[in-house]
DNA sequence: TTGTAAGCGTTATCAT
DNA sequence: ATGATAACGCTTACAA
């Protein structure tokens, strides 16, 4: 059995209190008396049990953090690996723990949600790129927990963190006129996430910013995979672009793959950029033009913004969103100007 | 405030124990309470609360997965995700909760250790690919804290489930020797890593059971990075060798930048193998050769392997080794006879 | 500055 | 079959 708060009293010959006073530093304890409490700590190996210790105080000092199903097979794309280091990191640095919950029984979710936020355990916890209906956040906002969203959202009281979506995206495509491109083609993310949307939306902007027609046939929505970036590759063919922005580099290796089923190069005969940067994108052959994103930071701001939820509730809203950069390597190439 | 047993109880007109059994099913209620009871819970939509439980069961249903110092920053490499994945699946199925750990603090690992195991939040913990000078198999030994270890480990006593990594690179060193390699070349793990350690001896193994000379200037110690796989074929190529065997995928990609440099081309210069079968393998140019490692399902069998070691203590060490398959692509050509 | 004692929400023992 | 009641290990008024 480990040693309790009543076994070190005894040694140190004070009371269960005054240990305890000590552990939390309150100021009030004569300085000997906490030397002697300490040195009574270290002889016998004491260790606070955070149990007991959070059934009183009401607080775990652990956050949990929420894969939604439909995100849970894309757990081979770095994001969520990254996401999970920077959390993990910044719970390290402030004493936190983290609990990962995968939602990934469709039939049980409210079931599964309802076991693992409402057992007490979790002091808050990080939504991870929820789809604009998923049903987490609307029950988390009920049951009044506090909770951070990796990834906006347009409800007015929800506290994100976000990166820069909308400006990647268009620094992508305006990459892609500067080189001469004029037919310009996307295969977008999912439309129910609102970095599809906003990836979109960067799109749009940069062709509108350079009075380009928008040609719906130049946009095809994708799924954030590579089966997507395949299918989306092969669709977009017909519109025959010179260029195309894909939104996330797992579909851009799709349809690189799919590039490659036609005998169609990149990019002598069709210029590629990628969204996220992950490790993939500068192995691939060309390396791959993305936009890079801070996921590792966002992580760890995700979890250093729940705390201060935590810890000072009430406040405004809080949101922040980080810059997004643009990495050219080589899957882009200048579009001649033809005269015909 | 939400409900407790209490008030519960007040509303079906029973007593706090009533209520408790009722929904820990003890057999000894009267079919009529337990449907009056189970009303009151719909009622008020009473959730057990689990730390109170956990304070006097002595049990949380909270694993935790440890991830020590060393390879945090392989986090990229998608071999942590997947195992997390079917750990926190298998987590689900068994209505537990998974609490991760990055020790990657290395002046502080020993405080981290104390904070996170003995604070009695888990039940148990997953060790993900300790090295073997890894301090934290020891205290956990110490502290006779229920553990398996993923990767096997030379002590007796300690459970695991491991993948036959001898058994793969000798797999995949056969096929090399089948295509008529006899220059055989490797880069190893870290050597002070089990599966470092088998993944070479699967190697020597191939090359004994076809007479092949072992030369130790065809072996390279790397370190499961990029970057150690660049190094390590820089130093392998003046022993010419004619196929290389690269301990793993991500490495192999090193390796592969590094024949590049070079302008060695893959397989017509050199053939090569890599290990564990990540995504990127099959998107590299050429797609590679590998073998393939059930990750996925190793992290949920050790939870369950562990939630058995926690409710039944005391049996038999208990291990489990997964098969490995050789999965055949296009970075490996046959070495035609030179007659000379 | 320190000690006493109540209470956090459960489960478990022992009566009834 | 059910109800008191005592833990579980801690924090926190309140008293001294």
């Amino acid at each position: 059995m480990p040693p309790t708060l009543e076994e070190v009293a005894q040694i140190a010959g004070v009371s269960r209190s005054t240990v305890s006073r000590v552990i939390n530093n309150h100021p009030n304890v004569r300085a000997e008396t906490r030397e002697r409490v300490w040195q009574a700590i270290q002889e016998c190996g004491y260790q606070p049990h955070a149990v007991a210790r959070s059934l009183v105080t009401n607080r775990t000092r652990i956050v949990g953090m929420v894969i939604p199903e439909t995100v849970t097979t894309l757990f081979t794309d770095p994001f969520f690996p990254l996401l999970l280091q920077g959390a993990t990191e910044a719970c390290n640095t402030h004493h936190y723990q983290l609990l990962l919950s995968l939602f990934n029984d469709p039939t049980g979710q409210e079931k599964t949600y309802q076991r693992v936020m409402r057992s007490g355990y979790v002091d808050g916890v990080i939504v991870a790129s929820a789809s604009l209906q998923d049903p987490v956040i609307p029950s988390l906002l009920r049951d009044g927990i506090p909770f951070v969203s990796v990834g906006r959202h347009p409800d007015e009281q929800i506290n994100y963190v976000d990166v820069d979506n909308v400006n990647g995206a268009r620094m992508a495509v305006e990459h892609l006129i500067q080189l001469g491109h004029r037919r310009i083609g996307t295969i977008t993310g999912p439309l129910d996430m609102i970095s599809g949307q906003d990836r979109l939306r960067g799109y749009r902007q940069a062709l509108a910013a350079h009075d380009l027609p928008i040609e719906e046939e130049l946009i095809v929505e994708g799924d954030f995979r590579e089966s997507g970036g395949v299918a989306g590759m092969q669709r977009l063919l017909s519109a025959s672009p010179s260029a195309v922005f894909v939104a996330s580099d797992i579909m851009a290796l799709g349809a690189l793959k799919a590039l490659r089923q036609e005998n169609l190069r990149v990019p002598q005969d069709i210029s590629l950029v990628g969204f996220d940067d992950i490790p993939l994108a500068s192995a691939l052959e060309p390396p791959l033009t993305t936009v890079r994103q801070p996921v590792r930071r966002m992580g760890a701001l995700a979890v250093e913004m729940l705390l201060d939820l935590i810890e000072h509730p009430g406040a405004g809203p809080r949101r922040i969103v980080l810059p997004t950069q643009l990495v050219i390597r080589k899957s882009c190439r200048e579009k001649e100007v033809m005269s015909s």
